[in-house]
DNA sequence: CTCCTGATTG
DNA sequence: CAATCAGGAG
């Protein structure tokens, strides 16, 4: 039961400080969930039956190790899955570990990433190696705000990282999971840019499950969805495990 | 916000 | 040749 919601991250306002004696001061933001707690649960139930049942087996499922997550997820950034399975292995029979990498030369490192492009993500890449050899004992952060701080990581990779690699409770949003919610909670919002965008980020964490464990498995799913049914163009209403309810169902499937 | 990368599409 | 994409950087 979800009686008592343990903590949503800006439910409690921090009774630490001195409590004042008029409450409507407005002393914190509160936003206003996008979501209620009942509609996401049933989104959540929705969409992890149907990816327990169509969940694609691809290799960085089968790992939590943060290096292995970390080079998977940068390189599914800029390429298909398909070509990525190839390179994936060849990079990590080169480089099998975050010490392989950082105390490579720069030249063997973007031998592996030859014909992948974006180069400058390979640099990117190396450079963070060997930041987080030096400077952090070779342990990748399990936190999304420093990991945000390593070279070549954003807001995306560093939920990512944290919640496929650590199995932490925390949002990703890429344009799979944009396109998904935009779609499902809010047609009205312009997913690109700015305060879309942020909208789509408060909504992923409305919806999040409560456990980091499940998050994992959620943030995989909605992925996956945008992956396999709700694409760009063409989505497959009729075999989506979250029409009913979906705000745009109709505007796709006008039957 | 603009710019950047490199594949892909018009 | 230009536009588009997807993330990150500045």
């Amino acid at each position: 039961m979800r009686t008592m919601p343990p903590r949503s991250k800006r439910a409690a306002p921090s009774a630490t400080t001195k409590p004042a004696l008029k409450v409507a001061a407005k002393p914190a933001p509160a936003i206003t969930a996008e979501v209620s707690p009942q509609t996401a649960a049933v989104f959540r139930r929705r969409l992890h039956r149907w990816y327990r049942r169509h969940c694609r087996d691809l290799p960085w499922r089968r790992t939590r190790d943060p290096y292995r997550i970390l080079i998977s997820e940068l390189m599914l950034q800029q390429t298909q899955v398909s070509r990525v399975l190839d390179f994936y292995a060849r990079f990590l029979d080169r480089f099998p570990d975050l010490p392989a990498l950082a105390s490579a030369r720069p030249a063997r490192v973007m031998e592996a990433w030859a014909g992948l492009g974006y180069y400058a993500r390979a640099r990117n890449l190396h450079k963070l190696a060997r930041e987080v050899t030096t400077d952090r004992a070779g342990v990748i952060p399990h936190d999304p705000v420093e990991l945000r701080t390593l070279p070549g990581i954003g807001a995306y990779t560093a939920g990512a990282v944290a919640s496929f690699a650590y199995e932490k409770r925390a949002a990703l949003v890429d344009t799979n999971v944009a396109r998904v919610l935009h779609r499902v909670f809010a047609p009205d919002a312009a997913p690109k840019s700015g305060p879309g965008l942020k909208r789509l980020w408060r909504i992923a964490e409305d919806v999040l499950p409560r456990t980091g464990k499940a998050t994992w498995l959620h943030n995989q799913a909605i992925m996956e969805l945008g992956a396999l049914v709700c694409t760009a163009r063409s989505p497959k209403c009729g075999q989506c495990p979250v029409r009913q309810g979906c705000a745009s169902v109709d505007h796709f499937a006008p039957r």
